[in-house]
Parts: C-alpha cells; sequence; structure tokens
DNA sequence: CTACGAATTCAAGAGCACTTGAGGTCAAGC
DNA sequence: GCTTGACCTCAAGTGCTCTTGAATTCGTAG
C-alpha cells in the first residue's frame, strides 16, 4: 500500500499541514504510521479530506464529522440525519437566490434610495438571518 | 418620530438586546438619542438590522458593512461589488446544489460502500472547499 | 419616596476553525 | 560524521461574532 508523506497529502488535498495536523488531532483523519517523527498516510485519505470538504458545504462542524465516521472508519452514514441536512441546505439554497436576486437589483435599480425601492424592500423582508451554524 | 426601546427593537428584531449594543459598538446601526441612560432607536433600525441581516447572509463580515454605510446613514452602495457579490453567490449556491444533491444521494443509495458508488465519487471531486470568509 | 426591574458599562469568555512560533528531532545527502 | 531542512510537539494566538457576568444607574409603579 503506497504511502505519502504529509507534505505530500498537503500538496494533493490543498491544505497546509498544519491542518492536516489539526485534523488528525480532532479524530478527522489517521495517519497510518510513521517514518521517526515523520507521519505516513494512505492515500485513501484524501478522499476522506473531501468528504470533509463536503461536509463542511453541508454545514456539519468538524466534531459531528468526527462523530460520524467515528470509531473504526468507514462513515456509518445516518440516512436521516442526511436528508434533514438536505432539506435544510434546501433552505440555505433559496435563502441565498434571493440574496443573489436581491444584490443584482440593487446594483441595477435606479431608485433614489434603496430604501424607497419596492423590490429592496420585499427582500429586505425576506432576509431573515442566515441559519447560523449549530450553536 | 415613533422611537423604540431596546427591548421593543430586540422583540421585533429576533436580536438579543446584547446584539444590538455590539452593533451599535461596531458602528452598524446607531440610537438615536438616550431616555436617561437608555438608547433610544428610530423604527428605521429595523429596517437596517434587515440589511445586516442580507449582507451577512451575502458574505460580507460586519465590519465591511459598517464601511459601506459608514459615516451618514444611508447606504452609498458599491454597484460593482454587489455585482461581485452576487457573482460569488451563484458559485456558493452551484455549491449547494450540488452538495445537497449529493447528500439525497448518498441517503438513497445502496452501494456496500459509499466510497464505492461512483455517483458519491463524483461528487467527491467536486467537493471543493466552501469559500472561506475573506481571509 | 422607596423599591423593583430593566438597561447600562466594561471586561472577559466562548465557539469554531485554524495558524503561528519556539524549540526539538531525525533521515538523507555530501 | 555533520549539516540541512522538512517534520515534529505544544502552547498560544487569530479572526469573527457574539454572550455572559458583575457592578451600577435610573425610570416607573405603588
Amino acid at each position: 500500500m503506497k504511502t505519502l508523506d504529509i507534505a505530500e497529502v498537503a500538496q494533493r488535498s490543498g491544505l497546509p499541514a498544519s491542518t492536516l495536523r489539526f485534523y488528525e488531532e480532532k479524530g478527522l483523519i489517521r495517519s497510518t504510521g510513521r517514518h521517526g517523527l515523520r507521519r505516513l498516510f494512505a492515500e485513501s485519505v484524501l478522499e476522506r479530506l473531501s468528504l470533509i470538504a463536503l461536509g463542511q458545504g453541508a454545514g456539519f462542524t468538524l466534531e459531528e464529522m468526527a462523530e460520524m465516521f467515528g470509531a473504526d472508519g468507514r462513515p456509518p452514514i445516518d440516512r436521516a440525519r442526511l436528508l434533514e441536512q438536505a432539506d435544510d441546505l434546501d433552505k440555505r439554497i433559496r435563502h441565498l437566490v434571493r440574496m443573489r436576486d436581491g444584490l443584482r437589483h440593487v446594483a441595477a435599480c435606479t431608485a433614489p434610495s434603496h430604501l424607497e425601492c419596492p423590490t429592496f424592500r420585499r427582500l429586505l423582508r425576506h432576509a431573515a438571518r442566515p441559519p447560523r451554524r449549530r450553536p
């Protein structure tokens, strides 16, 4: 099995070595051994890192992800949880779409003051706070 | 002109008073005066708060927003900036859509291991890190 | 006029995701 | 064998957005 040293993982994943060490400390990835002091990683760590990026984008915290693919390795994925998260994403997407449209409108709008523009005012009424990363 | 005390602003905006004080300190909102010690706000602060929520969702930091509607009040909006931000949002939206679809797929997929599922693997390859809040 | 409760200030703390710096170690090349 | 430089550890620091707590002030109801 081919092993990668941290520099190679860093280069291929685009993450700095410090982040990789940090992730390992958090239990998000694992090194398969050492060469002297130096960590060795299996190539599969790259997939894991993609998975982490995916999860981050979906709104999971690092800690939640560490739990999810906890003890063993293979993500024992919780389907209900994922669907819930997908619905959540739907909300965020709709929100962002409204905002994008709003921004474009404001950039184009010629109303004397944006606060007088009905489109803008409608937008504001819908501008609920973005869902906070679960506190 | 009707004025609101902080409790009313809090209640109508859904933000805790501490956040309102924090925003004022940051120059994001202004109280119009005091009644004794107590802040008084114009009703228009509610619109401003919506605007802030909007901006946050669009990826502006509080400081950037404080700059934008800086000295006077009325947002002297920078159109180029807004369009740029809208394009940015477009990217984020496309990203989120892929992730949502990915999550749904994974929840439904029956492949023995997700890492063997081609759809999932394709998803992973696209799971670039979500754009970091401008560092 | 007194007591209550809501608001105030200021400093510190919290949560998340990392980054940085000081000081040490070790494999490899010369 | 010695130097070099990548990698190591551990503690502390960063940036952002707030929250919490202690001590204090003040308007309003009774």
